[in-house]
DNA sequence: CCCATAACTAAACGATTGTTTAGTTTTAAA
DNA sequence: TTTAAAACTAAACAATCGTTTAGTTATGGG
């Protein structure tokens, strides 16, 4: 016969809302396959077992960490859609993102289209998921600021909401590898003629 | 007391460059980190000990694999320096290269760029190097055709063979992830005022 | 026909991967 | 104070990584 216990007894040593935080760094500095367990535990400051307990396995820790990503991104998602200045609004987040990711000379890039270019056909469904979702997310958004313009016919917005989208996706990747110089006159000329 | 042998021994079951070639191939849709010592010995149909005895080791199997992708990719590269229409050539080289890289749905990338994305900080220097080595390469014949159209100042040449070098990267990444239609409206906003 | 040698097969190497488990410590309700 | 449960530490798990090595087979000049 048992009773029914409501003691939390020992208390979490970490808050889960930061460990992730430091992982979601990790994971975006260096990629989902490189990035061990070992140099989890290290970075998060907490043993395997808290992380397993805590996020189940090394999938559940990326997937939340992405979650935090997501969040993190949106103090640039945010403004973009609360603006009325349309595709202005739309370079300038570009700018923003460019600022985003930069941490020396050389940017992280994105975290989502770092695992875009890294998952191959075999990869999780649940991460995928999460990776086409956010691009949509973000798709959607351009699309909006594009119709703000209101010279512009539907098809078109459509076309320029997928050059957009993949002038983002290409930017993304780019800070990884291109100077700052190389990278405005990227931006510029996206936005030349839009 | 040595003499000189000059003996062939045993002859070798396969040839270099067809091994290498089937190694490219798998390189190039699972990247660098993911295939494995032994994903190459079926893919290539010889054993471990052939592959070192050849290659060295993973990572000179990769060089060499480079090599062979460059080769293949010349198929495009050269028509475009040989031809003398200027940007209209570049773009059609855009065009050739998504068809380069389809397989099913979807692209295989770059294997270039895929490994450009891959690659952390503390990656191989020798690859490292052959990255930039052909990421300048390319460049370099962009500004060559963008010369061709003479109307253009050699300060605006400069700035649009770093839109379109950083064009074609991302165009290289996203042939992974959108579809043709959406590669399309991009390839077709790049070009669509320069 | 020898036989030195290169190319083969297959097993084993130590290191590292993600994950689990056994044992100890801390908690707070009873 | 006792005690059941949660959170900790640390060791071990099987699997796989890239690489090496021991032993066998095939080659062709002497």
């Amino acid at each position: 016969m048992y009773r029914i216990r409501t003691t939390m007894a020992r208390k979490k040593e970490y808050i889960e809302a930061e460990v992730i935080e430091k992982a979601m760094n990790l994971f975006w500095r260096n990629g989902y396959e490189t990035t061990s367990m070992h140099m989890l535990e290290k970075e998060m400051g907490i043993n395997k077992f808290s992380i397993y307990a805590s996020f189940g396995n090394k999938n559940g820790d990326f997937l939340e960490s992405i979650k935090c990503y997501k969040q993190k991104l949106n103090k640039l998602i945010l403004p973009l859609k609360n603006s009325n200045e349309g595709v202005a609004a739309i370079k300038q987040y570009f700018y923003d993102f460019v600022e985003f990711t930069k941490e020396t000379e050389f940017g992280k890039g994105c975290l989502v289209t770092n695992t875009a270019n890294e998952i191959g056909e075999n990869g999780d469904e649940k991460i995928k998921t999460e990776l086409v979702k956010f691009t949509n997310e973000v798709k959607q958004v351009f699309t909006q600021k594009l119709e703000q313009n209101t010279n512009l016919e539907p098809l078109k917005i459509e076309e320029q909401a997928d050059f957009l989208i993949i002038s983002m996706f290409g930017l993304s990747s780019a800070t990884r590898v291109f100077s700052n110089t190389q990278l405005n006159h990227y931006i510029e000329n996206i936005f030349k003629n839009i």
